[in-house]
DNA sequence: AGCCTTTGACCAGCG
DNA sequence: TCGCTGGTCAAAGGC
């Protein structure tokens, strides 16, 4: 990131650096504007441990956790469910990539490198837990709904070249979702107004494809292989599979009539470390810090300002303890957090889905084969509400 | 040349 | 068995 932050900088004035805390001082990281809403729910699949440095680390991490596999346990006891994206990773499968990861799902390349979003590279072994690193992923898929629209426009010819060097390491290996279907976050004041000048027009015009069809620049090469018109969901559905030899992974993206993404589901986990003989893993390389960040890596945005963060969800993360859905799950939740006010949170467990949906926030949904943790997401909710939701046999509050 | 996207057709699962 | 739906295939074309 250092080689072409330069450039990135050109058009954009300061890049922030965020020096992740630990997990007790969470909310100051997320005072930035990080609202850890749907992060600390896909967090919470993480242990403790420090050893990961990537995305696909943490996830492997997480899911070799023993919580992990206890909740294999438990979810495939709950109802033996045929979780639509059941993996079969080996369980010795580590993908140790460097400790990089930053587009998130939603977000043009072009788009990321100038969003207040972008990582670089982990905080995790020093200083940053596994909740806190996702976290952070998870923010940026969130986030970068918010930006994408605007920023296409704006960065599309400026930072062709360096944004795909700036793309790392996102690597979902796991099943997961991310699924930022309302962008609610307040737009930051120094982007409303271009996202009111970007008209619907102009945004019809834009070469969508050209700015989506890659909408996940995570490490990996990804070759479409299909696209429909899916009616559950009435947005364009794509389907990509890594283009890596042998590789399993396969993963679906849900886009809206605006191109912004709206759903993200990987399917299996690479059976291979991130490319890095191409050229956008090498531009990547390039813009990674150098090896000494990459041993101790910080968060680092590569927005435009911190404006750029300012939302309206301060939603700070309490003290796990305090969380306070007490599930018996499969059922699903709908409450507002007691921190901020905001949105609720709704556990499918008969899916082994998890969303969160917050006023600020877009939603999120992960799939896992793991439901225990996701019930502790370390917010208070307030339940609000109770009843049978028609379609499901499970209570909803 | 190689890899990608596009897109209609095909297939399998399900009710 | 049939129709619907989601997922995949594969040819064609583009970059």
């Amino acid at each position: 990131m250092a080689t072409t932050d330069g450039a990135a900088r050109v058009s954009t004035p300061r890049r922030p650096t965020i020096t992740l805390p630990p997990r007790s001082a969470a909310e100051t990281l997320f005072a930035d504007g990080l609202s850890p809403g749907p992060l600390t729910m896909v967090s919470n699949f993480f242990s403790e441990n420090a050893d990961f440095s990537s995305f696909s680390q943490l996830l492997a991490g997480a899911m070799a956790s023993p919580s992990f596999s206890a909740d294999n346990s438990s979810s495939e006891n709950v109802g033996g469910e045929k979780f639509g994206f059941r993996q079969n990773r080996p369980v010795s499968l580590v993908v140790a990539h460097s400790p990089v990861f930053i587009v998130p799902p939603g977000l043009s390349p072009s788009g990321f490198l100038n969003s207040p979003v972008f990582l670089s590279p982990l905080q995790s072994p020093f200083g940053m837990t596994h909740q806190q690193a996702l976290a952070q992923v998870t923010a940026q898929a969130a986030l970068s709904q918010c930006y994408m629209s605007v920023q296409i426009e704006h960065q599309a010819s400026s930072l062709a070249a360096s944004t795909e060097s700036l793309t790392r390491h996102q690597s979902f290996d796991s099943n997961t979702t991310i699924q930022p279907v309302h962008t609610m976050i307040s737009e930051p004041e120094s982007s409303t107004m271009e996202s009111s000048e970007v008209s619907q027009s102009d945004r019809k015009s834009l070469p969508i494809s050209a700015a989506m069809d890659k909408p996940i620049n995570d490490g990996y090469n990804w070759r479409k292989y299909g696209q429909k018109q899916v009616k559950t969901s009435e947005y364009l559905r794509s389907y990509y599979n890594c283009s890596h030899l042998n590789c399993p992974v396969k993963k679906k993206v849900e886009r809206n009539f605006d191109g912004k993404i709206t759903e993200i589901v990987y399917k299996g986990q690479h059976n291979h470390e991130i490319p890095q003989s191409n050229k956008r893993a090498k531009d990547r390389i390039d813009m990674k810090p150098n090896t000494t960040n990459q041993a101790k890596p910080e968060l680092r945005f590569q927005g435009e300002t911190e404006m750029s963060m300012t939302n309206e969800s301060s939603h700070s993360l309490p003290g796990r303890d305090q969380a306070s859905t007490q599930l018996t799950p499969p059922l699903q939740v709908l409450g507002s957090c007691c921190t901020c006010g905001n949105g609720y949170t709704e556990v499918g467990t008969s899916k082994l889905t998890v969303s969160y949906r917050t006023v600020t926030e877009p939603k999120i949904v992960v799939q896992t084969r793991s439901e225990v943790d996701l019930l502790d997401d370390g917010y208070k909710w307030r339940k609000y509400g109770q009843k049978v939701v028609k379609g499901s046999a499970h209570p909803r509050w």
